[in-house]
DNA sequence: GAGCCGACTTCCGCAGCGTGGAAGTCCGTG
DNA sequence: CACGGACTTCCACGCTGCGGAAGTCGGCTC
C-alpha cells in the first residue's frame, strides 16, 4: 500500500467521478478513495471552496463549473474547438450525421467536440469522451501520424477487442496505418461498435503537424462511406489553414472565386 | 500572510492559469503563485503525470486534457449543453446571430455554450467565460429568478460599471429585474461592451426552477430585438421541455400540429 | 571561449500540516 | 425510543511536504 502525497489525494477526489458516477456523496467518494472520512470531508470542503466541486440539495457532489471554466483553457480543448466549430457545423448541415473532433492523450483520443445528429444512431461518444485510438476512426488517424516509436509503444500495449472487428493484430494494424497515412483517410466499420461506422481524416496545424482528426460516424452499411470523403477533406482542411497549417495555406478554388468579392 | 494548505497551493496552480494565460513557464507559475520553486516544481510534476496539467515543446504548461474531460461532467455543463445544443443550432440558423447558454455561479454568469454566428460582432464571449450577472442579458435574467436574498446580496455587492448604460444602481436594477421576471424577457443595449445587445430568456428545469438562460447578441440599434423573443423563447421551452420542467411538458401549438405525423 | 544569468532539477533536515481515531450531531427508520 | 448511517468537528502525533542550497543545463554577452 503507498503512500499518497496530499496533491495526489486531492487529484484521486476529483478522479472517483465519471460518466458512471456524476453525483457522489462525501463517504461515497470516502469508500471510493480509500481515504477515511474525516479527511476526504476536509479535502472535499476546500475542493467545495474553490469551485471545483459543487453541492446539491441532495448532499451530493458534482465536479463544479470552476472546472468546466478551466477546461476550456487548455490549447487542444478550448481553443481548438473554437476555430473547428463553424466548419463542424457546416459539416453536419452538409451530411446530418454525427461529427466529431478528436485529440490525442495518451493511447485515448479525447473528442473536443461532438455533434449529434438527431435522427441517427445513438453513437457512444461525448464531449470529454475517451477511447482507446486503435478503436475509432479518429483515433486511427492520430495514431498513423505519430511518431514511429509511439505507434510502436502501442501496438505493443493491452489492445482491447470491442468487437471481431477490432483491429488488435499488431501486423494488421501496421498495414492499415500505413494505408491511412497514403490515402489520407481512415474507413472502418464495427470496431468500437457494432452498428457504426466511421469516417476520419488529419487536421493539420504550425508546422503540418497533425494535432487532431475530424470523423464522421454512420449506421453500419451505409451507402458508400468513401461519398463523404470530400466534405470531410475539405472542412479538414480549412480547419487547418485556420490553425496555421502551411500545406492548407493556399486558397481553395472555391476560396479563389470568391476572393474578389471582400 | 496565511499559510496555505496544500489543497489549497494545488488548486492555486491551477487557479493561474486564465485566458491571457494559457501556457506558462514553470518558474512563472512559481511567481505567480508566491511559492518557492521547489515546491511548485513538485506540485507541477504530480499534476503533469496525473493529465491535470500537459507539457509542450517550449517547456511551458497548459491545462491538460484530463480537466477538459472532469469538466464535461459537470450537470450545469457537459449535460446540460449535450440536451440543448441541437435547439440552439436551430436557433442559430433562424436568426444568424451569436447565441449563449449561461448557467450561474456565484456572481457571475458561465457560459457552458457559445456558438458564434460567423457574419456578426466579435463579442466578449467564449465557452467557459464568466461575466458579472448584472451586466449580461443571460446574467439577468438569472439574476431575476434567483431567491430573494441571493439578489440583495448581489445588488449590495459591488457593481462595476463596464459602460454608461451599465446598471449599477440596486433601484433601477430592482425595477429592471421585476420587469424581466413579468415579461419573461431581459433586453439590454450596450450593458457590458458597446455596441453590442442582448436578449435572454430563461430556462426550466424539473421543478420549474430556472437553471439557465439562453441569450441572443446583436449589433446595437438592430431592428426590433422584440421580433427575435418568439424563437428564444421557443428554443427555451424545448430546451425547458427535455430537461423535464413540468410548465413546458404540454406541447405547443406548432408540435401539436406536428404530432400526429410520428 | 570564458563568464554570466536564468530556468529548471535534485536533495535533505526540520517542522508544520495533514492524518485518522474518536466523539458529537443530525437525520430517517424500525 | 433505540438504532444506524451520513456527516461534522476536534486534537495529538508523526509523517509528508516545505524551502534553502547546491547542481545541471542552455543561451547570451563580451
Amino acid at each position: 500500500m503507498t503512500v499518497l502525497t496530499s496533491a495526489q489525494r486531492v487529484l484521486a477526489i476529483l478522479g472517483v467521478f465519471d460518466t458512471e458516477n456524476l453525483a457522489l456523496s462525501l463517504s461515497e467518494i470516502s469508500r471510493r478513495t480509500g481515504f477515511t472520512l474525516s479527511t476526504t470531508h476536509r479535502l472535499v470542503n476546500e475542493l467545495h471552496c474553490w469551485g471545483a466541486l459543487s453541492r446539491h440539495g441532495d448532499g451530493k457532489y458534482t465536479i463544479g463549473l470552476r472546472i468546466l471554466e478551466l477546461g476550456s483553457l487548455a490549447p487542444q480543448g478550448g481553443q481548438l474547438r473554437e476555430i473547428a466549430l463553424p466548419f463542424l457545423h457546416d459539416l453536419q448541415h452538409a451530411t446530418r450525421a454525427n461529427i466529431h473532433l478528436g485529440v490525442p492523450e495518451g493511447h485515448d483520443v479525447i473528442y473536443v467536440e461532438s455533434l449529434r445528429a438527431r435522427d441517427t444512431v445513438p453513437v457512444p461518444s461525448r464531449l470529454g469522451g475517451r477511447w482507446p485510438m486503435h478503436a475509432t476512426g479518429t483515433g486511427l488517424v492520430l495514431l498513423a501520424h505519430s511518431s514511429q516509436e509511439f505507434q510502436e509503444e502501442v501496438l505493443a500495449s493491452d489492445l482491447f477487442a470491442y468487437t471481431v472487428n477490432t483491429l488488435t493484430d499488431p501486423g494488421a494494424l501496421r498495414r492499415f496505418l500505413a494505408e491511412v497515412r497514403t490515402s489520407g483517410v481512415a474507413i472502418v466499420e464495427s470496431q468500437l461498435t457494432y452498428d457504426v461506422m466511421a469516417v476520419a481524416v488529419p487536421i493539420r496545424g504550425p508546422r503540418d503537424r497533425v494535432v487532431a482528426a475530424v470523423g464522421i460516424t454512420l449506421p453500419s452499411g451505409s451507402a458508400s462511406p468513401h461519398s463523404l470523403v470530400p466534405a470531410l477533406a475539405t472542412t479538414a482542411r480549412s480547419i487547418s489553414r485556420a490553425l496555421g497549417a502551411p500545406s492548407a495555406a493556399h486558397f481553395t478554388a472555391r476560396e479563389v472565386r470568391r476572393a474578389p468579392n471582400r
